[in-house]
DNA sequence: AGGTTATATAACGAATTTGTTATATGAAAG
DNA sequence: CTTTCATATAACAAATTCGTTATATAACCT
């Protein structure tokens, strides 16, 4: 059962399509911050702070390696149910740049 | 299956405490409006905007009756079984100030 | 050490959100 | 017809969001 104030937080931060791709893009598994940076039109510290509100949502976890940061849903977050469950009703996106599933490492 | 913008605008607005509290007391059945005016301690056009955002997602329906207007789940929105199972996990909230289950008629 | 790559933070502006008060509309009741 | 009650809209201010560019940090490579 959530509360008003934790469920409405989350849907604010879900309600936009840009996290929300990149919520998609992690439903295969973990991606590296790299490659959303390729993936979308926007500027690599619009994509930093994306990932910051994903990250303070608590529906994400990072596992730093070398340079390379990558990103995966939270399993333990409380509301890993709500989001794969939106996720699964959720149309994959063909990226407009060129997107590698992962990045070199 | 949610195409990505669709679904990114209706989470945004469900993303709000308000709207999603009064979306839960029309989990029951149908409210009127005035009853959301005596539930919230906000101005009577803040929850008339609140309700006209919630319409526009189409998730509402409204029914006039003499000089009320009663709102109610739109049953027929293609996101109307994300709204109930959101609103299933919902805790129910009690009203800060007095409220009625509906109002006189 | 110095350069390159990946990521984060700071500072800022435009657009959006959310509240307010004032006003308009629509229906009911005297 | 004027008043009253329920609801909607307009106009506006404060706060938040979401992008940008510039800069900082962290790790790797030579």
């Amino acid at each position: 059962m959530y509360a008003v104030e934790e469920l409405s937080k989350v849907l604010k931060v879900l309600g936009d399509p840009t996290r929300l791709t990149m919520l998609k893009q992690m439903e295969a598994g973990e991606q590296c911050a790299c490659s959303f940076v390729d993936c979308f039109d926007i500027s690599q510290p619009a994509i930093s702070r994306h990932l910051k509100m994903l990250r303070q949502a608590g529906l994400l976890l990072e596992r730093r390696d070398k340079q390379w940061i990558h990103y995966r849903l939270n399993e333990t977050s409380p509301f890993y149910p709500l989001v794969t469950d939106l996720l699964a009703n959720l149309e994959t996106v063909e990226p407009s740049c060129d997107c590698e599933p992962d990045c070199a490492m």
